[in-house]
DNA sequence: TGCTCATATAAGCACAACGTCATACAGCAC
DNA sequence: GTGCTGTATGACGTTGTGCTTATATGAGCA
């Protein structure tokens, strides 16, 4: 599974949104995820250590997560190009809108 | 389908970034992946158009797509609190490996 | 009118994702 | 040792995703 699958998950991303405010222990997310049974929170949790999102670490029998926003730098730089594009096009729809209908596509290139 | 989903497929982030290039017919996109057949590519077409990230206008029997960033703003916004937990913790790694182990964890609250 | 081109949709299949319950395992306390 | 706590894993069912082939729709053209 790559970065970008992880974070498709909404779960995912709350249990990372979690972790934003400090480490926290396995048990702690589960309880922040009451609809959600353990094995459930477990599972979520190994897939992002998987693509690198999390950080564990034992202590005593828990196991104490980390977040690690390293991979996230993939999914940045994906975007960035998107604003580049944002940028040199940023107003593509209104650009479209005003233009006469029927009108040849402002093709770009 | 939300954006984050619509973005897990390599196919379609693939096909956005075709679409970068400009305006494009659905039978282009269909030529630039030949692995895929037309159908496929509909689909992908139109999960981007139910997220709103192209636009479709017809011309002829033609369907020419353009790219519509604004639902990137999106994931943009979630990415940007990372940057910014990012900025704070930088170190976030080194200072963990830097850290006596068995010291409790900076849990930062 | 009927044919062809361009695209979308329907139907069906394979597989992956996500959830559950039950269970295993590891560390601590007694 | 026994038992409890915390977490991971196994087995399994359901649902969703993505593909295919076959077909429908709709615009242009002979």
């Amino acid at each position: 599974m790559d970065v970008f699958t992880a974070l498709a998950d909404p779960t995912r991303r709350a249990m990372l949104d979690l972790l934003t405010g400090g480490a926290r222990p396995a048990g702690d997310l589960v309880a922040a995820f009451p609809a959600l049974t353990q094995p459930a929170i477990s599972r979520h949790l190994r897939v992002l250590r998987e693509v690198g999102l999390v950080d564990v670490r034992a202590q005593a029998q828990r196991r104490i997560y980390t977040l690690r926003t390293e991979p996230l730098s993939e999914v940045d730089a994906w975007l960035g190009r998107y604003r580049d594009y944002w940028a040199r096009h940023l107003d593509a729809i209104e650009a479209h809108l005003a233009a006469p209908p029927g009108q040849g596509a402002h093709d770009d290139r």
